[in-house]
RNA sequence: GGCCCGUUCGUCUAGGGGUUAGGACACGUCCCUUUCACGGAUGAAACACGGGUUCGAUUCCCGUACGGGCUACCA
């Protein structure tokens, strides 16, 4: 049977970068397999929707290159994908498992447990406490109809049998048991007629033919109720393979990863940039922050998950050759922001120069700077080995796209001394002369002139940088002028030359 | 509180009954470089604790501690 994995995002805001680890695990693991990666969109409770959100998951889908073979917006012959547009369906199999015996009608109202679990700490709705409460097992039949009949609110509840033990094989953590006496009962369908994550959950999975059931942690408790519902229906035979993923911590403290943490500590945690109704609901992304969407899947991939051997960086292809359920670990990994800092770091200098020109030409764009890809190329050849993000080139390497304004005044006074004007002035003729005005051509050239006419490259080379850039940061001097060309480097030689001079 | 899961350098992790416990990020030092980086070399840095089992336990078992998750008509 061919592999069928599903990414399940409920589309309540931003997806956080844990919930795309997640969907990268279950695509490493399709691929891997041959198998068919689907996105549901889990969008059962009415009240926690947020209009855009399921935008967003696509659009973050296809910026990491995690694209669905199936699922919202990528066709598909299970469909529909949405789960609001499944609600007949999963209420026709509610009221099956009332009549196989293993669900039932309660009319308890929201208010009434609220009372119940005030009063009592440890409430729960389950085999102990149900022949108390008001529901199908305890009412009069003729009053369950009337209720029914009436349309008196009631949901529909899993009805849980004590004193067995269900045991799970997780593909991540092995056998794991729980005492079904321990478990409370369920609700499956709300009052408002839709289902919980429990049902629809099942349901789906089990309508679209899911193999691999590959989700964050969090859900492992309540895999229990999934086995009885799979039972419930007849099913366990085709019920699908579990593994829970441990769940990406915060940098520092305790606790999850949470949306908060990236205003907490200075860094993006989702995917993409996230335009709330107020600033405080609005957050940073990977993506706009400048990291390239290999970097980040790099990232994620290595956050929980380790093939074993020394090597770090694995393109998507190499991932899916060396994915494996087997080695992703147990415990929670820290989200380690400078870890990914590097990765990118090292992704943009893996990236050849005229691609980076393209990444980087709105952002010059914006600047009103030269877009030009020959330009740009070269900016990024030249800046590409000390940036960190995309943004750097054009924010780090000002001085390549405009005139220098300012020149740093404590090395232009530790530097400069009048009796070097001669040798200043020798130096821009010499440049002037120079062809072809290349970096390999000019580097020798000018230090042999240098050596010719007796002037101490020492002397000198400080000051073409700081003429050329205003700063004594960044690229070589020969490179960055065979960047600018002749007219454009003795431009600048000669305008540094009068600020030097105080004209 | 109850149930479930986990625990190797600060962080991400490899490993696994006998190893100088390996790599990467970050950090220190040095080299390269008349800048800043890149790169290279090198250093400091870990098996939570207590009992077993065993000739031998970081590795297996049991406890304890600590951490995490769940405990909604949320997912």
């Amino acid at each position: 049977m061919s592999v069928r994995v599903r990414f399940a995002p409920s589309p309540t805001g931003a997806l956080h970068i844990g919930g795309i680890r997640t969907a990268l695990y279950n695509y490493l693991f399709a691929r891997q397999h041959g198998g068919t990666f689907i996105l549901r969109i889990e969008d059962t409770d009415q009240n926690r929707y947020v209009p855009g959100a399921e935008q967003y998951i696509i659009e973050a889908l296809r910026w990491t290159g995690l694209v669905p073979d199936e699922g919202v917006g990528f066709g598909g012959d299970k469909g529909p994908y949405r789960q609001s547009d499944r609600k007949a369906i999963y209420q026709k199999y509610a009221h099956d498992l009332v009549r196989l015996g293993h669900a039932y009608y309660a009319f308890d109202t929201p208010e009434e447990l609220e009372r119940l679990r005030e009063a009592e700490a440890n409430f729960t709705y389950n085999h102990r406490t149900r022949p108390s409460l008001q529901n199908s097992l305890t009412l009069p039949v003729e009053a369950v109809q009337r209720h029914l009949a009436e349309g008196k609110p009631s949901v529909i509840r899993l009805k849980v049998e004590p004193d067995k033990s269900i045991r799970i094989e997780d593909l991540i953590r092995g056998e794991v048991v729980f005492q079904s006496s321990e478990l409370d009962d369920k609700v499956l369908l709300k009052a408002d007629g839709m289902p919980t994550y429990h049902l629809a959950n099942i349901v789906d999975d089990h309508l679209m033919g899911i193999t691999h059931v590959i989700r964050g942690e969090e859900w492992l408790p309540s895999t229990a109720h999934h086995v009885l519902l799979y039972r419930g229906f007849g099913w366990e035979g085709t019920m699908p393979r579990f593994a829970h993923l441990p769940l990406i911590l915060k940098p520092e403290g305790n606790g999850k990863l949470s949306k908060r943490d990236g205003a907490k500590f200075g860094m993006p945690v989702f995917p993409l940039a996230w335009a709330g109704p107020t600033p405080e609901e609005s957050f940073p992304g990977f993506r706009e922050a400048g990291f390239l969407p290999e970097a980040t899947i790099n990232f994620l991939a290595l956050l929980g998950w380790h093939p074993g051997g020394d090597q770090e960086m694995f393109s998507m292809d190499e991932l899916v050759q060396a994915f494996s359920v087997e080695h992703i670990g147990k415990s929670g990994a820290r989200f380690d922001y400078e870890k990914a800092k590097w990765f990118n770091q090292r992704y943009i200098q893996a990236t050849d120069n005229a691609a980076l020109a393209d990444m980087i030409r709105p952002m010059a764009e914006a600047k009103g700077y030269r877009t030009d890809s020959q330009f740009l190329a070269d900016v990024a050849g030249l800046m590409k080995e000390r940036v960190t993000f995309l943004p750097d080139f054009v924010e780090q390497g000002y001085y390549l796209f405009e005139p220098v304004r300012t020149y740093d005044n404590e090395m232009l006074q530790k530097r400069w001394n009048p009796a070097l004007q001669p040798a200043f002035e020798a130096v821009i003729e010499q440049f002037g002369s120079e062809s072809p005005f290349e970096a390999v051509h000019l580097e020798p050239a000018m230090k042999r002139f240098m050596a010719d006419s007796g002037i101490k490259p020492g002397d000198i080379l400080p000051l073409l940088r700081l003429a050329l850039a205003g700063t004594m940061k960044g690229p070589g001097v020969f490179e960055m002028a065979a960047v600018f060309g002749k007219e454009e480097t003795v431009r600048r030689l000669s305008a540094a030359l009068a600020h030097f001079l105080g004209e």
